[in-house]
DNA sequence: AATGAATGAGCGTTCATTCAT
DNA sequence: GATGAATGAACGCTCATTCAT
């Protein structure tokens, strides 16, 4: 087992049962290997060996791939939503709180990049996934427009589009470098109407109150 | 074979050699059948049941799937850019390029959902495809920097926010109906700093002068 | 599975594990196999099949048919030189051991032709056997060389012309006959300096004195 | 094809019926390439492309890879033969005529590496080919035994030992060095009942008389 | 609960062979 | 006679899945 790995899911089941020990196992393991070779290229085989486990205990926790990637990416949601929702825990100000989403999501992805991609993968699997985060969005972009901050109709289009301006970063830039993060961040105020001048001030106001470590 | 199929090559061979026709069965069929299971999915007997072909004289011609996808996705490249360029010959104005050339390409995957889905498969697998698609829309973004109509500097990641605002109306919206259409083109005239008024009135205009039909 | 058949490896695993008893079954099938087909004809389905064994067990012991060889050649190796060295056991006499060692092997290719067969497809695959080989032989020849008894020197042409001349009277009666076994020892009496005369003695001498049954 | 390969067939053919010249390209371009690959490693293409033929070409001659081969190892065969009877003109000294063939034969491989190659593996396939070998040879040691030379009684076993011996030469040192040569021929005279000091004398006597170039 | 040996469907790939041109 | 495109049987090999231990 890769001995640097940040392992989420054995954290949170130390103490309980060993089915429960067992599955985290296998979901700290998936990460890993779908991080690294991806999810088609990855064999039930290889997840078992890097938990060290026998191959038929697979099949003791899930009937194929798919569910267990569909556990994995839940879990992973659940725990980044939270960091995210925690750091926001009070604000009110839309445009604020969308800059910000965003920069904590990708300061994340530069501290656990195995998590985003496994997160990316899953959310092609796992349809309720990509709602909820549809959910998260469409609150603040609908606080942000009644406080006279963006100019757009909230559609299904334009909270992909936020969302692909996202998964972009990631892909081009994985450790999501500042200039990647500032660049990221403007283009979404942009799109929700805000000039490059104002775009930019909001940036780099949230960055310096919020993320100065 | 679907009977409604628009077969791209099969037209640019007929009357040719034998084998060119050959050839041709193999990149249709490799269009339809790649769009409808996607790339991954695809077994080489898939396609040649599709071409009516014995799976051994897939091996005549390509080497694997990889080598046949890069075929079909640059001649759909070049098919494409050019229906876009014949279209775009002596338009000198930034803004008008990007639009009309963002709407025709939306246009296109209305005709022919098959192209767009095989294409954007291919530019994972063909790096040369997304540099060229990165040349072109260089350019233009450049024009329209020197006219004073975009408010950024051009780099990696602005290009590939651009593409992935296209590909973004694509997934959600196969067919790209008219507001999608408008919409991605006005978020990305946005995107490059204009005004969301000045957006919509430069689409509105563009596409009463270009697309009325 | 033929009925008549020794079954070397699976007696030696009987009682052991299951993985050794599987691997055993492979080991005598392809002796079988490899012995009536020859290396070259035989497919892994048939080393499987005789083995009443799925296609794709073969893959959780060997990775090709090479290495198959490779394990099998050497056990018959272990096998036919340990046998006969118990009976060389203190032969001090250089003429004496190298027809001993000639006779029985004859001998034991009268009793499993399918062994000698296998060994020798095996000495082209396995360079090991075939230095190993000419390591024993090697000994008793220069004993004989001291002691006076063989006028040669010794080199690597002498060592194969002896090996080819007992490849050749397995060619050409498997089952060993002794008129060609007398022959054959004689002939290499004959390579290695005798007289025809004190050929025939030696060999007539040792023949009734450790063969006699 | 190879340029520097002697094309036996070739100029057996030049100035005949284009049928018989396209025959001669596939027998020397058998020859190459059995030579190079082993005749079982060799496939049809292999064959074709190497004569500058279509694939579909060698079945207007013959039905498959077998025939061709004994077409091929019979003209080497008349070739070779012929060469060394014509040098044997006349000869009617027993042991002479047995070195003199032995040594010509290996000169022969050392000019013609190929030629000899693809001759082995033809006499696995073409049994009247070995057949043919013996008839010369029995001739030769029945004259040497009339004459008191010989110390045998000529049988199966006998002849093919004395080939196995030239077979040995030619494996192991395939340019048949002299050294090798004389020990093989030293060989062939004590399997035949010669004591060392005689089979050396009548080496160097033959080698002296007939091979001094 | 965990094991890991056994399974066999299913894929890619090769290549001798046919046959229309 | 020569061509070379097309064929499809036959093989090697992988891997998800089962199940006795």
């Amino acid at each position: 087992m890769a001995a640097n790995t940040h392992q989420l899911f054995r954290e949170q089941s130390t103490g309980k049962k060993k089915r429960e020990r067992t599955r985290s196992a296998l979901l700290d393991s998936a990460i890993s290997v779908f991080a690294s070779k991806g999810f088609e290229a990855t064999r039930i085989i290889d997840i078992t060996n890097h938990a060290a486990l026998a191959n038929g205990t697979f099949y003791n926790y899930y009937q194929d791939k798919d569910e267990l990637l569909r556990d994995v990416a839940t879990g992973l949601a659940v725990e980044i939503t939270g960091r995210i929702n925690d750091e926001m825990e009070g604000l009110t100000h839309g445009p604020t709180r969308v800059v910000l989403a965003t920069a904590r999501l990708l300061q994340i992805a530069r501290q656990e990049p195995e998590w985003i991609n496994v997160l990316m993968e899953g959310v092609f699997i796992v349809p309720e996934l990509q709602s909820a985060t549809v959910q998260y969005l469409r609150q603040d972009l609908e606080m942000g427009i009644k406080q006279g901050h963006f100019n757009v109709t909230v559609n299904l289009l334009l909270v992909n589009q936020i969302l692909s301006l996202i998964r972009t970063a990631l892909l081009l830039d994985p450790q999501a470098g500042d200039n990647t993060m500032a660049q990221t961040c403007e283009a979404i105020l942009r799109l929700l109407g805000s000039t490059p001048a104002k775009a930019m001030k909001q940036v780099s106001s949230v960055f310096q109150r919020h993320l100065e470590n």
